[in-house]
DNA sequence: CGAAACCTTGACTTAGGTCAACAAAAGTGG
DNA sequence: CCACTTTTGTTGACCTAAGTCAAGGTTTCG
């Protein structure tokens, strides 16, 4: 019952939970260049799509989705980032997406014109988006050729470190290998994000409940009792 | 019934079919940097997935794709380049994607380490995988939001210069406004890359025929009637 | 405690997938 | 240049995974 991060739900930072980051922040942090550091609420927005681009960030801390709006209403979010990512570079004068955070954050903010003049950064640079641009071809697979228990798995999967998605290793070891998640998303977020709607994914997480591949504690604290049969489910083994 | 391009068919440039490249190639190519530049047959695999990754490569004329299979076979259509492009970056010691052309093609080829070492390089790098980003944003919008019709309305707007996707200008004015396009592509590519199977693009295509919005002239040869009308269907407007 | 936001479940519908037959191109080799 | 095979595309009949609509149940929070 009790979660390794004790601590109040919802605040308190659960390290065995988060990935481990993919850029190192520590050593590519903006601050080196001019950045400032910046706090934001959970469902804050950074910027909306179409707005101008000013500012490239690094997210520090916590968690911030990049999502785009079809005129009838229809939102994809297109990506989920962890610490170490960067956005708000559109290659043009506007936001492709709107960036709204999932969690508290902190995020290092420069300008972009600083990043013009700066060879070291342009180098960082091409290192983030190279993993970013791979992660969204693995979505692309998600979303064009996967079921809706596939995309969910695969979802889950993502939020173990190093198992799912890239770098899977595969079974740890024998051991029970069960892991504990937060998601810090709600059912319409994830919904979005996995080119779903709500009742499926609702329905997805209650079937692997009930198959006893999962144990949901809170909607959004779920724990994987066998993170190896969930693997077998992502469409990926 | 006579095309623009007067020549063999499937073979001589067709400059009005092909849309604006998105970085500067000329400016930009690999030569200045050591690069060489080779040659491909039509459906030459430039590399496969899971490959270790050696070089850096500059889409010069032609067309190229990249795509990911799942291992019970399912293909999903990541990227369709085109010249200026630049492909190769996994971000990791191996290839994330599978390249295959679509075309003959002219390709700038450069290895990885003197990516490392050049700062020109980086800074063009940045500018292209920024480009290609907002384009893999926008394919995920595609993929997980957008219906059948939409999809197929949507690719064939992007081979549109100027028009559909990202810097859509919007009717460029009255006139008749039509346009030839060339695929490149057969079914089962568009489907793999539009997230859907092979029987849907065929029916929606005849739908759209039937529905006049397009002339069917060869299987890979169409004629947009009306640009503003298809460009109504994308899910955009 | 009560309102609002969020989640779950059931009944029903439908867009797009599957399977199968056939048609039309595009190579191939004599 | 013409049979012949292979590949590619189209269409119809049917099926199903996931969407829609609607009713209730839980959490969260003022």
């Amino acid at each position: 019952m009790a979660y390794f991060d004790a601590g109040t739900p919802g605040q308190g930072a659960a390290p065995r939970m988060t990935g481990a980051p993919i850029c190192t922040p520590s050593k590519t942090s903006f601050s080196e260049f001019g950045g400032k550091a910046v706090q934001y609420d959970t469902h804050a927005v950074i910027y909306y799509e179409g707005d101008p681009a000013k500012r490239l960030y690094e997210l520090v801390k916590g968690s911030v989705m990049l999502y785009k709006l079809l005129p009838d209403g229809r939102r994809q979010v297109v990506e989920v980032l962890r610490p170490g990512d960067i956005f708000g570079l559109a290659g043009s004068d506007e936001n492709d997406c709107t960036a709204e955070t999932l969690t508290n954050a902190e995020i290092q903010e420069i300008d972009l014109k600083q990043v013009e003049r700066s060879d070291a950064l342009q180098r960082t640079l091409t290192r983030c988006l190279t993993n970013q641009m791979r992660v969204l071809h693995e979505h692309a697979v998600l979303l064009g050729r996967k079921s809706a228990v596939e995309r969910v798995a695969s979802f889950l999967m993502h939020l173990v470190p190093d198992r799912g998605g890239v770098g899977c290793i595969g079974p740890i070891d024998d051991s029970d290998d069960g892991f504990d998640l937060r998601l810090h998303m709600t059912r319409q977020e994830i919904a979005d994000y996995l080119g779903l709607t709500i009742e499926t994914v609702s329905r997805v997480v209650s079937d692997l409940k009930r198959r006893g591949v999962i144990r949901v504690d809170r909607a959004d604290q779920i724990h994987l009792n066998k993170v190896c049969s969930l693997c077998q489910m992502t469409g990926m083994h």
